[in-house]
DNA sequence: GGAGTCACG
DNA sequence: GACGTACGTGACTCCG
């Protein structure tokens, strides 16, 4: 069988351990149902296995194939340096066990398993390629480990599967700043702090590669050190020369390992279908067992018997998807069949087609149901017929049942309490009801139960929802109704093609929730689920369709005013600029600026470009003296760019959003749409209109109430930091709350020993900084930067707070170490934000670190004020009161002009107790009111 | 469609 | 001792 390897072959290898670690973090945890063994990361490693195996790669599909591992943690590498990879934390518990089954599973896919005591996969993986290279074949590494990417070049690349790029010899000089042959001088000098390879302390990457480019190598560098002009390097390196070469060894990968096989025996092979069935099904893995059963074109074998344990979920028939078993009901009687089946179950997956994603403005054009998996019907009752005609197309398709009839058939049932309406982000759906006059209740959303689980791991879309929990890929609204210029609405959509599509969604999301349903109690998040996103959908509605009224003359007066400015400014800066140029261009303003200019300090960013945002233009405007040219451009872009921000964003673009019907402005609610559980405010964005400028602040002088009525705004005072005192348990934060005093200038007395009656608004300023810094996972480089000071003195500042506050410094610790350990961080009300990342290599974990710090922070403020706002309806429905917004820590109220004193004690109370009775808080939380004709004046 | 920029908490 | 850095969002404009 087997033949030489040679020209026009291709090998790939898998960096088999990175995958598992991969796998293990990306997917929520799976046990083996039959006794509890832990078989998440084998499932996700099977998964990539078969899909590297029958994915089309046309031209770069693979002739040869192996999968390498890692032997064991230690190698010849800690003969050169025992720290080595010393500081590599344990894997976790339910990982461990998994390792020797991923073996287990290559061999069972029929791949090459390979691994060598003493060696790293990384130097198994250069072996072979070397090998490959020279008998004159391809080589691609399937792995994104920049440690392997000095072996790209002469017919060997690597492909990031995450992202499926193909990493060449240009993307390895985008990393590390010098081609492939030249990586490991560069890591041997900045070292890793991860592998614990020590390098030459104070060089970095950047630094690295920038003396390599200069030097060579590191021998050449190190040979003529003294040349280098800058001190700290130089001292540095000769200081450290001996550990560069150490450092150079260990990164340096071993392409003559001993191996005792030849390239040819990894020829691709078919996998043994008797085999590869038998581990699957021993894994129990249901749905790959079924896939790959289909492609092998034997029959799955019979499911083992399950000893149906007490927590086990009831088992879900997998039942293939077919488009086919869909029924459109075109008549009264088929919609009652349908109608007395719902009651029969108690429950109904329900879906709705419009003709826009915008709830307000929205026409229903089809409803389709679903009560048992594979069974579901689409109600056509607005889909017209085809273009072809005069009018657009506006006649109304034959054969459909009247939208009013539809509705009086289905009200009854969509507002009775003994039936459970299902769905995938049902709010959308119920507002288009609610406009219909049918209240949708009660109900269960599947978008949000995922949330309540797997927020962090990914995003809750239906499509990917059914990808990832059904192994199905519905079909995409784009083949139905196109995108882009030709796009229509689906309204125009053949109602036999709108069948399959509508039903299908239905079905999925039927499937969804008897999946999610025993999930979500194993996962213990029932009660954040019931407690802080079902209730919410309610609430959101209603305050979306409130909507807040804007005032169309003022935002058009304002724009114009700005057009006006802006012209204005615009001739300016072409004339300093001596030509004319597009100004709102960065990358022509860069060129400008530091080509043509000449203006010091341009740095470009990763793409090239200089960056030109605002810090930067603020940095040149203080050149006055060196460069008043420059000075005076940057400064003059920096105006412009406030005015056009503020007109396109908020003059221009929110009169678009003016309901026609309303008059007012209808922002949409995303309740999953923040990993932390804030909401996202979207079409338009209200949580984000300007305030913190004079001239911005003008814009919400367009938000008003009507006549007789005002509006009221309450907000948490410095939730965030009170919630951090409580969490962290720091005794002086807590006193300062409870004494009223000015927390910031507090924290500045505590920290520069000024008294309180001396403070300067320049040290409050900088305690402020560091306050928001530590909810935000400080670092000395980060507070530097926002201050602009000297990073020493920045982290002197970190270090003296933590002295001050020692339990601030445990919390983060303890926060970073629960994550590592769990994989998540919670909220004081049990929300569970994922931290995927937290336990990657790289800079992706410093910023996993500081999200894991900040997570139980932002989130439990979002809990509180999500709270608030479930409890609120209740609380002011005696009075003439709507809440219209929330903004994070704010909630905006319009009331008639005779309730408002009532409203802001009861609606303040409501706030302020809203962690109560679930969570004692040991920091009161305080809101303070404002009121006014406009937003302005309210805030 | 991604990157850059900037508005908010 | 240092990786590269503030946390979380959405919308608009340019440009390949």
């Amino acid at each position: 069988m087997t033949s030489t390897f040679g020209k026009g072959c291709h090998l790939h290898l898998i960096d088999g351990s990175a995958y598992i670690f991969r796998a293990y973090h990306a997917l929520p945890p799976l046990t083996r149902k039959s006794d509890g063994l832990p078989v998440g990361a084998v499932a996700g490693f099977c998964n990539i296995l078969w899909n590297e195996l029958t994915k089309d790669k046309g031209s770069d599909a693979a002739t040869h194939i192996a999968v390498v591992f890692d032997h064991s943690s230690k190698t010849f590498r800690n003969e050169i340096y025992p720290l080595y990879k010393a500081q590599r934390p344990e894997p976790p518990e339910d990982l461990r066990p998994q390792f020797p089954l991923t073996r287990t599973a290559t061999k069972a896919f029929n791949i090459a398993c390979l691994e060598l005591e003493n060696f790293e996969a990384d130097d198994i993986i250069a072996t072979l390629a070397r090998q490959a290279r020279e008998a004159g074949g391809r080589v691609t590494i399937i792995s994104s480990d920049k440690d392997l990417m000095q072996l790209v070049g002469g017919g060997v690349e690597m492909l990031d599967p995450m992202k499926n790029r193909k990493i060449g010899p240009d993307e390895v000089f985008e990393k590390f700043g010098v081609g492939p042959d030249k990586v490991v001088d560069v890591q041997a000098l900045s070292g890793d702090s991860v592998d614990n390879v020590p390098g030459a302390p104070g060089i970095g990457p950047k630094t690295a590669a920038l003396l390599i480019q200069e030097f060579g190598d590191v021998e050449t560098l190190l040979e003529r050190a003294h040349e280098i002009p800058q001190q700290k390097r130089r001292e540095s390196l000769i200081e450290n020369a001996e550990q560069v070469r150490i450092s150079k060894r260990l990164v340096q990968l071993d392409d003559q390992v001993a191996l005792d096989f030849g390239l040819e025996t990894l020829e691709l092979q078919a996998p043994d279908a008797t085999k590869l069935m038998d581990f699957l099904n021993e894994m129990e893995f249901r749905t790959l067992t079924r896939r790959v059963a289909d492609k092998l074109g034997v029959a799955p074998p019979e499911a083992p018997a399950l000893t149906e344990t007490a927590e086990a979920a009831p088992e879900t028939p997998v039942l293939p998807f077919d488009h086919t078993a869909y029924q459109a009901v075109r008549d009264m009687g088929a919609l009652n069949q349908w109608i007395a089946e719902i009651y029969e179950a108690g429950y109904v997956a329900f879906d709705s087609e419009t003709t826009s994603l915008n709830e307000m403005l929205a026409e229903i054009v089809g409803i389709s149901l679903c009560v048992t998996p594979g069974k579901a019907c689409y109600i056509p009752v607005g889909h017209k017929t085809g273009g072809d005609d005069l009018f657009g197309g506006s006649a109304l398709a034959p054969d459909q049942l009247p939208l009013d009839q539809v509705l009086a058939a289905l009200k009854p049932l969509l507002e009775d309490p003994s039936i459970l309406k299902i769905g995938q982000n049902l709010k959308y759906d119920a507002k288009i009801f609610a406009r219909q006059g049918v209240r949708i209740a009660p109900i269960d959303d599947t978008m949000l139960m995922s949330y309540a689980m797997h927020g962090g791991i990914h995003n809750h879309g239906m499509d990917e929802l059914s990808d990832r929990y059904l192994n199905h890929q519905p079909i995409p609204i784009k083949t139905l109704i196109g995108s882009g210029k030709t796009q229509v609405t689906f309204d125009k959509v053949a109602i036999d093609e709108a069948v399959k599509y509508a039903a299908e969604d239905a079905d999925v999301t039927l499937r969804l929730w008897q999946k999610f349903k025993p999930m979500l109690h194993r996962a213990k998040v029932t009660t954040v689920y019931e407690t802080l996103e079902r209730p919410l959908i309610p609430v959101l509605m209603d305050m979306e369709m409130a909507g807040i009224q804007v005032d169309r003359d003022t935002l058009s007066r304002m724009s114009n005013a700005f057009a006006q400015k802006m012209a204005g400014l615009e001739a300016e800066v072409q004339e300093v600029a001596g030509q004319p140029f597009n100004v709102g261009s960065p990358k022509q303003l860069g060129e400008i600026l530091f080509d043509v200019l000449k203006v010091p300090g341009g740095e470009k960013g990763k793409t090239g470009a200089y960056g030109t945002g605002a810090d930067i233009l603020e940095d040149v405007t203080t050149l006055e003296d060196t460069h008043p040219q420059g000075a005076k451009l940057a400064a003059l872009v920096l105006d412009w760019r406030q005015l056009a921000k503020l007109k396109s964003t908020y003059t221009d673009a929110l009169q678009e959003h003016i309901n026609r019907d309303t008059g007012r402005v209808h922002t949409s609610y995303s309740i999953s749409g923040a990993v932390t559980g804030r909401l996202a405010s979207t079409d338009p964005n209200l949580q984000n209109i300007p305030v913190r400028s004079e001239e911005g602040r003008r814009i919400r002088e367009a938000f008003v109430a009507p006549k007789g009525r005002v509006l009221v705004s309450l907000d948490y005072s410095q939730i965030e930091l009170r919630i951090l005192a409580h969490i962290a348990d720091i005794p002086a934060l807590k006193q300062a709350f409870r004494d009223g005093h000015d927390i910031h200038a507090m924290t500045a007395s505590e920290m520069f020993n000024v008294p309180l009656d001396q403070m300067t608004s320049d040290v409050r300023r900088q305690a402020k900084a560091i306050n928001f810094g530590v909810i935000y996972g400080i670092s000395g480089f980060g507070l530097a930067r926002n201050l602009r000071i000297p990073r020493a003195e920045a982290q002197g500042f970190i270090d003296r707070y933590f002295e001050r506050f020692p339990g601030i410094k445990d919390y983060m610790t303890a926060t970073v170490k629960g994550a590592q350990e769990r994989g998540y961080v919670e909220t004081l009300f049990g929300r569970k934000i994922h931290t995927p990342d937290i336990n990657a290599k790289g800079p992706g974990q410093g910023f996993a670190k500081r999200a894991a710090i900040n997570a139980p922070i932002q989130g439990t403020a979002a809990d509180v004020i999500r709270r608030a706002m479930v409890r609120m309806p209740g609380a002011i429905a005696g009075l003439d009161a709507k809440m219209l917004l929330q903004v994070h820590d704010e909630l905006l109220f319009e009331v008639a002009e005779e309730d408002v004193e009532k409203l802001i004690p009861i609606a303040k109370e409501v706030m302020e107790g809203a962690s109560d009775p679930a969570v004692k808080l040991s920091v009161k939380l305080e809101v303070e009111a404002g009121r006014g004709q406009t937003w302005a004046a309210a805030h």
